[in-house]
DNA sequence: GTAGAGTACGACCGATCGTGCTATCTTGTC
DNA sequence: GACAAGATAGCACGATCGGTCGTACTCTAC
């Protein structure tokens, strides 16, 4: 507030966006394994080399530091699990975000699995900011899965009867499923079998 | 190990007997919103009504504390989800287990959802007893799910082909997202989608 | 050149963390 | 009724928590 009027350039220097970047990613990658709560300035400091003060000072509070984490999860989701499938149109495209999004999981991008499972169970029974941003990812997530479905439909790769709401609530409790049995159990098993259970869901919603 | 052979009578007072239970359901239940780890000695005590110490003299550290809640929580799935089931056989087995989870959740049993879904987030990356033990009941839920179903197969409820891991997978992934989603958006009709996906899954692996 | 913003540091605050030690009740046994 | 043991409280510890402050160095704009 009360910015210079004239001179409302961006003031910002290359290090200090590329050690808030740094803050960040750290934060993405302990927050999978320690929780965004359990996760704290002193530790964050001692994994990126920085002093207790230098994280703090790019954040006004931990309650902002923790919606920037969301935000760069976020940001990491769709560079790794997003974009790679919008190539892709109609059932292809539903099949390429459940299979990169399991990827994603099986090259252990970041270390405790997918950031948003492991935030939605954190913060799904603690109401405020964190909770409603973390949700509203999880919403554009599904939304990003009826989409292509709904295309699909449309170009009649599935049937014109398919319960779009349900099927994608099927393929997105296998590829969370998935993750979770994953991560505690360490076994690469389950991802064969989420990726079989994808397949049987939709070969069931294809024509004859 | 080393007990005085005479005098070997079980020595526990009724009312640290009730102190200890009073502790570990506060906990369960406070778990289920501040995780595992989040929930510290000093809220549990005000919880409880007791002081710090006045907690913590029932255990010997509070990873004790923790496991002692875990299995705490492993009797009140028992109890509210599994036992109730078990008066069915078969294909009515595995939809009673999947109704009375759904049920469990619904009724707002625990405040924060599923205890071990909460729990095998939060652990599932860290290495431990704790994620030990977690997972060993995930196993064990797996494995009831797992016999219902053999044994449906066995009477002929469901056909004879089936895939049960991977019907035991898509079940539990069922139930285990409609969980997730109704804590994460305390919205009731997540139910409903669920306990229709899991109608289907079922429906499709029966006979003709 | 100099003023001001960006960047990072070390020291420090009060609060809370897990964890001991001790004292004080209460209860059951002889 | 004495006495041992159980149950709980009180208090204090070192560490760590989120957060603030003052300082110093480095850029950039004028």
């Amino acid at each position: 507030m009360t910015e210079t009027p004239d001179t409302a350039k961006r003031r910002t220097r290359a290090d200090g966006e590329r050690t808030r970047r740094l803050i960040l990613d750290t934060a993405v990658r302990l927050a999978t394994l320690e929780g965004l709560d359990g996760l704290s300035i002193g530790t964050l400091a001692n994994a990126t080399e920085l002093s207790k003060s230098g994280v703090y000072a790019h954040f006004d509070s931990k309650e902002a530091l923790q919606l920037a984490t969301v935000d760069n999860a976020r940001s990491l989701f769709i560079d790794v699990v997003v974009a790679p499938a919008l190539k892709h149109r109609g059932l292809e495209r539903l099949r390429a975000l459940c299979e990169s999004f399991i990827t994603y999981v099986e090259n252990r991008t970041l270390p405790g699995g997918c950031f948003f499972a492991a935030a939605a169970a954190e913060f799904g029974g603690r109401p405020g900011p964190l909770r409603e941003r973390v949700a509203a990812n999880q919403k554009d997530w599904i939304s990003m899965l009826t989409e292509a479905a709904n295309e699909a439909v449309g170009r009649s790769e599935l049937r014109g009867d398919t319960d779009v709401a349900t099927l994608v609530f099927e393929l997105n409790a296998l590829v969370i499923a998935a993750n979770t049995a994953f991560i505690l159990h360490d076994d690469p098993a389950v991802l064969t079998q989420a990726r079989t259970a994808i397949e049987r869901v939709i070969l069931a919603a294809i024509p004859a």
